[in-house]
DNA sequence: AATGAATGAGCATTCATTCAT
DNA sequence: TATGAATGAATGCTCATTCAT
């Protein structure tokens, strides 16, 4: 895809390139050290500028993490959003939803490292994150379900909202497993294992 | 066996009494600050002690937080063991690990914050953590459910650790929820809903 | 010499006993690790009593120090002026001084080590020594030589003080040495080297 | 060599005018509190400087001490050599030595408060300052002694290595003396003293 | 007298953030 | 914009001393 502004030399274009320089900078060094063990210096010297410089992208550390998360979160409900737009059947559209959850934060490790530890590491965070993109991605889980109940092909019995937040705790940990294995694997197929007892439950 | 001192004022008492009342004020700090927010006087202040004591009954901040994993996780497997000892039908066991892990973090809100926030919160704790009890009661749950294969009651296409996974994130999303909610509602009985998809699906 | 309290047992013993125990651990202690890295309960521990005993027999930690170099300097001066008050010629007691110093130095290495080492490493303590003791035994030095210089047998054109000062830095220093050197050997004979040069120079 | 700068305004220049400036404020404050009653604070506002800068030019507190003795000792030992260099006589040596020690120590009377005292005060840094510049300094002296032995100026039933420790020994004491006089008189006039003792004895 | 649990003042060090250049 | 030296507030931990028993 073309780019609109002739190499990345302009000043628009720069921003945005150093901005994401620090952004990815600093996934890799909070999944390696943990948010608060992670020090503003080490994230400028992994992104290869000055202390200070972080500065003029970010309000603080604090803000950092946020745009991390935000960023992250609008690009997922974005691409689901796009993914699903075409989708009808509400048994598909969950396969596509949980797929697409395992094979985004499968496809880096780091992101799905800070995802996993350091958004649920901080009661503020996540209270912040559940008011943000989180609410609105466990909700649109919710209505998938609730339109599969309306079309008959869910079980009634069962609140949408208690579906979703089943779907997405199988998934969740799914990632958290994988991010703590020592051996490595793909995390998207997992998906398939959590759907197979989704729909159809264990029992023979 | 008599006491030769009366009721709880033997030294041992009070000694477990004072680690008992920090660790109860820790989790209690924990709870509303976060371990890295939390200070060492503020846990001191809320157990009404002097800052220096809480150094006489553990070695560090960090030790602190260990203790309450390791007792709380003690406490749980143990209670675990015994609860499960007499029950034979893998349904019922599966069925009673799922209600023992709600009810046992929905009796203690902050207790809950602790384990679901910042033992997530840190892949250093995260990893020594599943080395030691966590992997343990994964554990328990994956062999139920291969005795409920092997009985022939649970479908055999699914891998007893995948299927452990999915029941435990389930759960636990169910208790990072509560946490987070703002309305209050007893956490328990969100194991029979989670148990229904479990068992059975969401399929018709 | 018979003691005049039969056994250890009289109230008064016991106490110089307990207090003779700390400050013989204290000794011990303060050569090993230093004054300020010393813990008054390191110093409780090797006298065998519990911490809070300290504080019976001494008001600080402080005083523990300053009684340690009282005692042996008192005892040192007290031995000192016993074995000079029959010995008329200077040279001779000039002498005996110097054999005392390494005598009594070289007879305690952790009181050899606590001397040199915290006496000099506080000038506050070094203050109030000279004040007290130190200089009194500087002056039985400096009133010696300018006895022999009355007497005919030192040069004159050296003022009293200042060779005693060369004398005992000379003595400090091969105190200071001995206790420094890896090998072990008898610090006593060094008095006669010294000797032979303040006596007689380097000069053939 | 032109400089791109001018004067001593270049980066260079600052961080050795701030380097120097804590190490003389850290001289001045440990000369007045001594090393273990001295805090960092009061060496960084002595030096003019906020608590944390210290740390930019230092690693540790003990850092500051060993540099003052590492930097001092360096140039102590260099001056020497450069004024030895070329004096033959050993008698001249043993002179030029001795007042080059006591002109330089009298020279700056915190610095010789920090060096006898604080020097002197921890078996750790005698020991680890023994293996350094200070066995190489009496190592020169004991040399020239030799020398003045073999060259039949200096008396030989007295081994090198103990009139070294004796002349090193009468020389530390005019210093220590000196510091902790309350009167004020020049200290390196005291070398001619010493050596008049050294060179000729006391006995007539 | 003896104990040792409890106290709390004290301090070296870290690090997010600022700002002069 | 970019730098990185400087800042200084913040805090875990130690240990001399006290005092209830």
């Amino acid at each position: 895809m073309p780019r609109h502004t002739r190499s990345g030399s302009s000043a628009k274009a720069v921003v945005l390139d150093k901005r994401e320089a620090i952004l990815r900078a600093a996934i890799k060094v909070f999944a390696n050290r943990g948010y608060f063990s992670s020090k503003v210096a080490d994230i400028a010297g992994e992104a290869g500028i000055a202390d200070g410089t972080v500065y003029l992208y970010f309000k603080s550390k604090d803000d950092i993490l946020h745009s991390i998360f935000d960023r992250a979160m609008t690009e997922f409900i974005d691409e689901g959003r796009r993914q699903l737009a075409e989708i009808e059947d509400p048994v598909e559209r969950i396969r596509r939803i949980a797929q697409l959850h395992l094979e985004k934060l499968g496809a880096d490790r780091n992101m799905a490292i800070v995802f996993q530890v350091e958004l649920r590491g901080s009661t503020k965070f996540m209270e912040q994150f559940s008011a943000a993109g989180f609410g609105e991605y466990l909700d649109i889980i919710r209505k998938t379900i609730a339109d599969g109940q309306a079309a008959g092909v869910f079980r009634t019995d069962l609140k949408p909202v208690v579906g979703a937040k089943i779907l997405y705790g199988a998934l969740d940990e799914m990632v958290t497993n994988w991010i703590l294995s020592k051996r490595s694997y793909p995390l998207a197929p997992m998906a398939d294992e959590v759907l197979k007892v989704f729909f159809g439950g264990v029992l023979i």
